[in-house]
RNA sequence: GGGGAGAUACCAAAGUGGCCAACUGGGGCGGACUGUAAAUCCGCUGUCUCUGACUUCACAGGUUCGAAUCCUGUUCUCCCCA
C-alpha cells in the first residue's frame, strides 16, 4: 500500500510549509531526511513528531534517513533558543547518539530491501573536514546578509549570539548537501523552526550544483491548545526511554491530554488511515476518554511494547478505577508488583518501619517532602493511605494501617501515587 | 573612563526602622465540581520539636531595645554620557 505522502501529511495536519515543487518530486520514490539533536540520551515526545514524519515517509514508499547531529550537536542550533547554550563534550554526544539509534530502530524498517531506513551521523563527514576547506567550499557560497536575515539569527541579535551558533546554519546546510550528493537525498523535513536552516541548505546546494532540485517540508511545532509546550509538563520532559519516564507514566501522560488537543494528536500519532481515525472520532464523540485510551494504547505500544502497555493499563485500572482495597487484596502478588512497578517506592525493614514516630513522618518520607509540607497537605485533605483520606488525628499518631498483602502501603497525594514497602 | 539606578521567596513585583515569614500577580501543589479533561470556585505555597520557635529579603560588617528597611565595604546587574 503506497500512500501519497504529501497528501497524507496534509490531512494529518503535519504540513506547516513546503517548497512549491515538492509534490512533483514526491511522485517518484525519494530519499528524505530529518535531523535530531543528540542533546540527551533519549528522544522525547517532541522528537516523536519528527520521527513520525519519517515513519509516514517510509510507508509511502520513500526512503527515510535519520540524521543524528553528532557534529552539529556540539555547536548548538540557535533556532528557538533565547540564549547561548553550553556545549556538550564528545563522549556524552557519542553515548547519546547510540541510545537514540536504538530507540529509532523501533520505528523505522532497516531491513526492507526496497527502501530501508538509514541512520547517519554528521560527525562522520565533519571530523576530517578542516576549517580552511570548510570556509572555501561552504562558507564562500552564502552571504552574511542572507544568513543574518534568518529569524533564528534575528531573534538573537539583541540578546547576543556567538559566531559558533551563527555558523550553525552553514553546517546544517552542508549536511543537506552531503546527503544530496552521497545519498541522493532530495528532501529535508523538520519542525517549522527549521525552515531557515533547511532553506540555507537548499541555497547551498543550488549554488554548488546548478541543476539541483532540493526541497523542504516543515511541520508545525507541537503545542498544547493553550499555546504552551507539549510534552514538557510539570516534571519535565516526557521521554521515550523507559528508565527516564516509566511506561506507566508515559501511558498516563496520554490519558491526561487536553480534550481540545485530541484531534490533532490522533492525526499525528496514530498510524491508521484517515477514514479509520474519523470513524474512531465519530464512534467516541461523546466519550473523549475512550479516544484518549486508544491514543495512549497505540503510542505506548509503539514506543514501548504491548506488555508494557498492558501493565500500564492494568495499573491505571487498579489505581484510578473504582477499585477499592479488596480488589488490591484479590489481585495476586506478582500482578500487584507489576502494577506498582512504575510508582515511586520507599522500602523499609520491619524494624525501620516500626521506628517511624508519626504518620506525618511516614508521609514526608514516602513522598520525599519536608515535614511542613506533609503537614500542609494533610491539613488540606490532600493525602490518602490505602485509598482512605488521612485525618489530622491519624497523622499525629504512630502509623497504624493494615499493610496490603502484608507489605505495602499505598499513599496518595492528590492524583499521584507513592508506595511504601515494608520488608518482613 | 565619568554619572545614575538597582539586587526581596520558583518567576514577576510591593514593602524603605517595630503591625513582615514579608501585599499582589503568575506558576506550582492540594480540595470541591467532573470524565484521571477543560473552565470555575476555595485553600496552601521557608524550616522545625508547629496555637510556639527558628533561619530568610545579593555578601560581609556596623548603628539600634529592635533592620528587608539606616550606615560602611564587597560582588553582580542595568541605564546614560564619553
Amino acid at each position: 500500500m503506497k500512500t501519497n505522502f504529501l497528501h497524507e501529511l496534509t490531512w494529518r495536519g503535519m504540513v506547516h510549509n513546503h517548497t512549491p515543487e515538492v509534490e512533483k518530486l514526491l511522485q517518484q520514490p525519494t530519499t528524505a531526511y530529518v535531523g535530531f539533536d543528540p542533546t540527551a540520551d533519549s528522544l522525547h515526545i517532541g522528537n516523536l513528531v519528527s520521527l513520525m514524519l519519517l515513519v509516514y515517509l517510509q510507508r509511502a514508499g520513500h526512503t527515510p534517513i535519520a540524521l543524528i547531529g553528532g557534529a552539529t550537536g556540539m555547536i548548538g542550533d540557535p533556532s528557538g533558543k533565547s540564549k547561548e547554550r553550553n556545549l556538550l563534550d564528545e563522549d556524552t554526544i557519542r553515548y547519546n547518539l547510540e541510545r537514540i539509534k536504538l530507540q529509532m530502530q523501533k520505528f523505522l524498517d532497516f531491513e526492507t530491501t526496497e527502501n530501508p531506513a538509514e541512520i547517519v551521523n554528521n560527525y562522520d563527514w565533519y571530523k576530517n573536514f578542516n576549517v580552511i576547506d570548510f570556509l572555501r567550499n561552504v562558507g564562500k557560497h552564502l552571504t552574511i546578509s542572507y544568513m543574518i536575515a534568518k529569524d533564528s539569527v534575528q531573534n538573537r541579535l539583541e540578546t547576543g549570539i556567538s559566531f559558533t551558533e551563527f555558523s550553525y546554519q552553514l553546517l546544517q546546510g552542508y549536511d543537506f548537501y552531503w546527503l544530496y550528493t552521497h545519498k541522493n537525498c532530495r528532501l529535508q523535513m523538520g519542525g517549522s523552526d527549521q525552515w531557515g536552516n533547511i532553506t540555507a541548505g537548499i541555497e547551498l546546494i543550488s549554488k554548488l550544483i546548478p541543476q539541483a532540485q532540493a526541497h523542504a517540508i516543515t511541520c508545525p511545532l507541537l503545542t498544547k491548545s493553550d499555546g504552551s509546550k507539549f510534552g514538557k509538563s510539570e516534571q519535565g520532559n516526557i521521554w521515550l526511554d523507559a528508565n527516564k519516564t516509566s511506561p506507566y507514566k508515559f501511558y498516563q501522560f496520554w490519558l491526561n491530554v487536553d480534550d481540545k488537543d485530541l484531534p490533532k494528536l490522533l492525526r499525528i500519532f496514530l498510524p491508521f488511515d484517515q477514514a479509520t481515525i474519523k470513524q474512531l472520532e465519530t464512534d467516541n464523540a461523546q466519550n473523549p476518554n475512550a479516544l484518549k485510551r486508544i491514543l495512549a494504547k497505540e503510542i505506548t505500544t509503539m514506543v514501548h511494547s504491548v506488555e508494557d502497555y498492558q501493565k500500564a493499563e492494568q495499573a491505571s485500572q487498579l489505581l484510578y478505577g473504582k477499585a477499592v482495597l479488596e480488589q488490591f487484596e484479590a489481585t495476586d502478588l506478582a500482578t500487584l508488583q507489576e502494577v506498582f512497578e512504575g510508582l515511586p517506592r520507599q522500602t523499609y525493614t520491619a524494624k525501620e518501619f516500626e521506628s517511624i514516630a508519626t504518620t506525618t513522618d511516614l508521609v514526608a518520607l514516602a513522598l520525599q517532602i519536608s515535614k511542613s509540607e506533609a503537614n500542609r497537605l494533610i491539613k488540606g485533605n490532600g493525602v490518602s493511605i490505602n485509598k482512605t483520606k488521612l485525618t489530622i488525628e491519624q497523622a499525629t499518631q504512630k502509623p497504624n494501617f493494615t499493610l496490603l498483602k502484608e507489605q505495602f502501603l499505598l499513599i496518595q497525594k492528590g492524583k499521584q501515587y507513592f508506595l511504601v514497602e515494608v520488608l518482613k
